[in-house]
DNA sequence: CACCCGATTATCT
DNA sequence: GATAATCGGGTGT
């Protein structure tokens, strides 16, 4: 009978490596709180870190007014409009001697509010619903409005501990729909995941 | 299933 | 004027 009390991610967690943040991140639980007080719940199963001294990095060229929120503390979300369409969700997280970087949410496995992600999507088949970060953001209602946003404590959007992922059932590949650094392997997911992009 | 391409717009060159 | 951390629909195998 015990109740489940979900714990926040403390600023440490986020104020570490990046790359070993996106690692860390997946089995962590994204919560979307909306207006009309529904929560919607996923696991999250695919990342991608990003660092200010790498080239595909949003942040490699200094600071502006689109990607300030990369430069901001870490531990808060930074959202982008990509295409002309699509919002992608990351995490700030870097080291406190980089000046920006962060981990963007490739894929989650819906938990709670499925159908509230379906309407969202405008879809009926789960296997779309969340295996993309444009698919995330929108099944998840995120928009820019939530850039700059904590994520550490209750609030519209946040992220909870979840199940622990074996180090074996992580797989590090290239970085999806990059033009630059595709060599380096930072994009993360659970070896097997239906959720996952690719 | 694989590949191709158009949609749509903020931001930077 | 070109580009972009994407998606979904269309065509052909």
């Amino acid at each position: 009978m015990t109740n489940k009390v979900e714990k926040f991610l403390p600023q440490s967690f986020f104020r570490r490596d990046t790359e070993l943040v996106a690692r860390d991140l997946l089995g962590i639980i994204l919560v979307r709180e909306l207006s009309n007080g529904q929560i919607l719940k996923g696991i999250i199963v695919e990342t991608e870190a990003y660092t200010a001294d790498d080239p595909a990095c949003h942040a490699f060229r200094g600071k502006t007014a689109s990607n300030a929120a990369l430069f901001g503390p870490v531990g808060h979300a930074y959202v982008y409009l990509i295409y002309g369409m699509h919002f992608c969700f990351n995490v700030v997280s870097h080291t406190p001697n980089q000046e920006a970087g962060g981990v963007l949410i490739r894929g989650v496995e819906p938990v709670e509010g499925i159908e509230t992600m379906m309407k969202n999507r405008k879809i009926d088949d789960i296997k779309n619903l969340t295996n993309g970060p444009g698919k995330v953001a929108q099944a998840f209602g995120i928009s820019r409005q939530l850039s700059h946003h904590t994520l550490m404590e209750k609030g519209p959007l946040y992220l909870v501990e979840g199940e622990k992922i074996a180090t074996n059932q992580i797989v590090a590949s290239p970085r999806i729909g990059i033009s630059k650094a595709q060599e380096m392997h930072r994009r993360f997911y659970i070896r097997g995941n239906p959720f996952v992009s690719l």
